[in-house]
DNA sequence: GGGTATGCCGAATAAATTTTCTGTATACGA
DNA sequence: TCGTATACAGAAAATTTATTCGGCATACCC
């Protein structure tokens, strides 16, 4: 993946767990499969804003964190689906007071910098 | 500040709440001014691996998103002081539930990184 | 005048992340 | 043989974010 030069202090929790997130895709991605398995391309096309690359890395990552799970079956063509952990699902709590103030908060920011926008 | 190229899609209430906190420093801003006010040298101390100029910007940030505040005296030197908002203050839980969850799932990471380490 | 302290900010550089492009592998069906 | 579908991954380019460097302004004190 990518070697960092610059290490992250991780022995600050706030910057620990942001660590695990804070890719642009990574608490979408929980979101997906917070009750559901869903296998590489439907995720995809759950996120069609995301390079799949991206995407793809981004899994590959989740998955080292223990964060989700794959299981590969050894198949033609080949098939394989994510779940998300027991240790993921202690995140959902988290996305969802994330989802609910987005909600509440909206319309704040639609004003402010539109519907889609830069940051 | 930056000018984006490449817009976000801030209608997704998830997107949008992390796009307003996701900086490297912002949250930890947002947990140093829970319940106090300080001035800027006093958050530089604070966070000090936080590169001033970069904390500078992301306060500059956070003011213009309306989660803190600045109160500028015209007094010599100049003084100024840093306080959250009440739309800041709705953030603290989420800020919360990070640092809980970082503090109970530290060890997991600390052996798999190491206390400071690349991401 | 020269040093201190405060708080900003422009600009260049460096680093990290995302995006795009391309290529790999396998077997099925037309 | 060719095209399809599935999934993965290297490499370069583009973009975004962070860092460093240097500078500005003001008034105080020595």
């Amino acid at each position: 993946m990518y070697e960092r030069k610059i290490p992250v202090d991780l022995s600050c929790p706030l910057r620990l767990t942001m660590s695990l997130i804070d890719s642009k895709w990574k608490s979408c991605i929980l979101d997906e499969l917070r009750c559901r398995t869903l296998r590489p391309s439907e995720i995809h096309k759950a996120l069609p804003e995301a390079a799949p690359r991206v995407l793809d890395m981004q899994l590959k990552e989740l998955v080292e964190d223990g964060l989700i799970a794959k299981t590969i079956y050894p198949e033609l063509p080949p098939r394989s689906e994510y779940t998300i952990t027991p240790l993921g699902m202690t995140l959902i709590p988290i996305i969802d007071a994330m989802l609910a103030w987005g909600e509440q908060n909206k319309e704040l920011f639609v004003r402010k910098y539109g519907a889609i926008s830069a940051q």
